[in-house]
RNA sequence: GGAGGGUUGCCCGAGUGGCCAAAGGGAGCAGACUGUAAAUCUGCCGGCUAUGCCUUCGAUGGUUCGAAUCCAUCACCCUCCA
């Protein structure tokens, strides 16, 4: 028989970051009765297949159901294969398009791949809902929409709001919620974990889950993480969601490097944010890290420590260690880093500009770009602030050049002759 | 089915025949200041080995010496009526 650790101790950690709870006591009594029985609960997230390319934000929910794998229970990772192709309008103004089963087997692998570099692998039970939705009868169609009422479905924010400016709502956006919820009807979890935007779906599956007569799930929302340019204002984090379109993301799949600087790029404060929701630091660990900023504690050594464990987490914990090693050289020290790559360029006629070669080099999209940053006193070559865009390089010469400043890039350019 | 309005650079948005590579704001980038970040100030912000040339204002075709601006057709979006 599995053991687990004390009920209050598994609430302490299960609790943090959590924002939308139904109900906390009901998680308690239910983890009671699993300590008392050894049997695991079964926590249950879906995903839609649709965005291939995960980013921290997309972590915090993972993370959450981590934590529960780590104190022994089994987390359901359930790919929306036929949710997806039903298209769920949470959040988008309009209904999203509708997918091809191709399209959606593919997303999914991707999406496991990466969401496996936080998840305990060994603890995983790996569904798709095609397996029971689509052996539903038409009957039990009807069955599962007598459940609910129009008006209780008009509830959720976005349609009505959508009803009430008199935009389309299409029937088969309602069976979204109602599937959604027949999948914990079908799966018998638990807990149900989604973003703070998936709230009303989740509590239809709780409550259908009672009207089928089983045991209602509980559900737990995490939020939204905001993105590397959030701030504090009035002690309050404000910002835009983390998005690729926002050009405010950590990619789970960008190298060590681009992550540690971006980690290090959050503000002083709002890191501990990203602490709460993505360390598997304990809470404890987190508030005397506050303490000590607040003691004078160097903010960059504490975010450094955040920087390094995500680091290690996608990329293990050599790549960790090189990547701060890296940042320290190369942003507080002002050094050149260890691996320079070495670039030739082959001017066709004439001289070797450095705009040109900068370009060439690909250390900037365009020629324009390059001599706008020169100009202005954003590139280095050998070591020295250079103002001429078309300063000629040497044939048969090398050079060492560093662009930019907040993201500094660095080559050798090698003129060939 | 009918009537009207719209589509401008990464985003928002001005521009109704030459002064438009296109105001203003946001985002972004660079410099100064720093602790990397924030804040502040300054500048940049279509492309091109570039004192010039090329391509942009939904798409195509036209009028004109000259079009983001006028005309025609098409596509998409929105509002009102039925």
């Amino acid at each position: 028989m599995q053991s687990f650790p004390p009920v209050d101790e598994q609430l302490a950690l299960l609790e943090r970051g959590v924002v939308d709870f139904h109900t906390r006591a009901d998680l308690e009594r239910r983890l009671e009765q699993s300590r008392a029985s050894g049997r695991p609960l079964r926590v249950k997230a879906g995903f839609d297949p649709t965005r291939p390319d995960l980013h921290l934000g997309h972590t915090v929910l993972l993370q959450k159901m981590r934590q529960f794998q780590d104190l022994g229970h089994t987390a359901i990772f359930l790919i929306g294969d036929f949710t997806a192709m039903v298209g769920d309008p949470t959040g988008q103004n309009e209904s999203r398009p509708r997918l091809s089963r191709e399209a959606v087997e593919a997303s999914a692998q991707t999406y496991l791949e990466q969401a496996f570099k936080v998840l305990d692998r060994s603890r995983v039970e790996l569904r798709r809902n095609r397996e029971w939705i689509e052996r539903l009868a038409m009957d039990e169609v009807v069955e599962l929409m007598a459940k609910f009422t129009v008006s209780r479905m008009l509830e959720r924010n976005d349609f009505a709001e959508r009803f009430e400016q008199g935009r389309a709502i299409h029937q088969h956006e309602f069976l979204y919620p109602l599937l959604q919820g027949y999948d914990s009807v079908a799966l018998e979890c638990d807990v149900e974990l989604g973003g703070t935007d998936q709230l009303f779906n989740l509590l239809v599956g709780r409550d259908l889950m009672g009207k089928y007569g089983k045991t209602p799930q509980i559900v737990m929302t995490v939020p939204l993480l905001e993105g590397t340019d959030a701030r504090i204002e009035n002690g309050v984090v404000v910002g835009k969601k983390m998005s690729k379109s926002a050009d405010n993301y950590i990619g789970v799949q960008e190298p060590p490097k681009a992550m540690f600087r971006k980690a290090m790029q959050i503000d002083d404060d709002v890191v501990f944010r990203f602490f709460r929701l993505l360390s598997r630091r304990s809470t404890a660990e987190i508030e005397t890290l506050e303490r000590e900023k607040a003691a004078g504690r160097s903010p960059l050594e504490i975010k450094a420590l955040f920087a390094r464990e995500i680091v290690e987490r996608f990329h293990g914990a050599p790549a960790g260690e090189q990547a701060a090693r890296e940042y320290e050289l190369v942003y507080a020290r002002d050094a050149v880093p260890e691996d320079v790559p070495r670039v030739e360029v082959a001017p066709e006629e004439g001289i070797a500009e450095l705009a040109w070669a900068l370009k060439q080099a690909n250390l900037v999209p365009t020629t324009s770009e390059a001599r706008r940053l020169v100009s202005q006193g954003g590139v280095e070559v050998d070591g020295a602030r250079v103002s001429d865009p078309r300063m000629a390089l040497a044939r048969g010469g090398e050079y060492l050049v560093r662009v930019g400043s907040k993201n500094r890039r660095f080559a050798r350019i090698r003129v060939l002759g």
